[in-house]
DNA sequence: GCCTTATTCAACTACTTGGTTGTATAGTGA
DNA sequence: TCACTATACAACCAAGTAGTTGAATAAGGC
């Protein structure tokens, strides 16, 4: 309740990077130290401690101490904030195309035309 | 299936910003041109063209054309997907606090100490 | 063809960021 | 106390990006 405020640019900004999303893959198992966060990579301990600082200030890691170490593990409320966010926007999306629906209903347009991705002219 | 193969960098990028947000919010009430998504924005139609031009590599926007307007709309399936992946994730996160509790119940330590973040020297 | 509307492209600037190296702090154990 | 481990801080750099202005393209209406 009240819940974290979670801040979007920040979560969202969070999880753009493979990097941090691969850290919360392995935090999903499981606290781990900075250390063992950072083995599977090619980096430096500072650039995963810098990650896990920008995971943090998002909101959805939390640190502790343990002796020398400073275990991070997952904060669920801000990832379950994230997807309700989204949750909440595929659904105004399906009631988008409903209302999308009646409008190409309504013009002699093809349903959809073709165009994926590819914006390259011939 | 198989899917558009979202590209999850570009995806959460895309929704790391306040006005791609925004932006989204809006479509997501329907299709909308350049023009139209550039108003409550103190913005040139450039900087939202070029916005557009994000989520639309993100994969969450479509465009098409009609006339000289190239109205965007939202892809439904891409944020469909991004949810999908968020979700799985709690469901490992939920995992991970039954572990943890087990865990904690094997430790002599206190639940948590209070170490929220402040690191300054006195 | 020419003018208007809608949008994009190109070049540039200011700021952010992911990475580095080097140094400093915190805690353990001898 | 000293040595060692684990992590953070500071300064720096290369690359990316959000924004700008100015020019170009595309489609319609006259």
């Amino acid at each position: 309740m009240t819940a974290t405020t979670l801040d979007l640019d920040a979560a969202f900004g969070a999880l753009s990077d493979p990097t941090r999303r691969a850290i919360v893959s392995r935090l999903a198992r499981g606290p781990a130290t900075v250390g063992e966060l950072a083995e599977p990579f090619d980096l430096t301990l500072q650039a995963v401690s810098k990650h896990l600082a920008v995971l943090t200030r998002a909101g959805l890691v939390e640190r502790h101490r343990d002796a020398q170490r400073r275990p991070a593990r997952l904060s669920g409320p801000a990832l379950g904030e994230l997807t309700g966010w989204l949750l909440d926007f595929r659904a105004h999306v399906a009631e988008g195309y409903e209302r999308l629906d009646a409008l190409l209903a309504d013009d002699p347009r093809p349903p959809s035309p073709p165009t994926p991705r590819a914006r390259r002219k011939p």
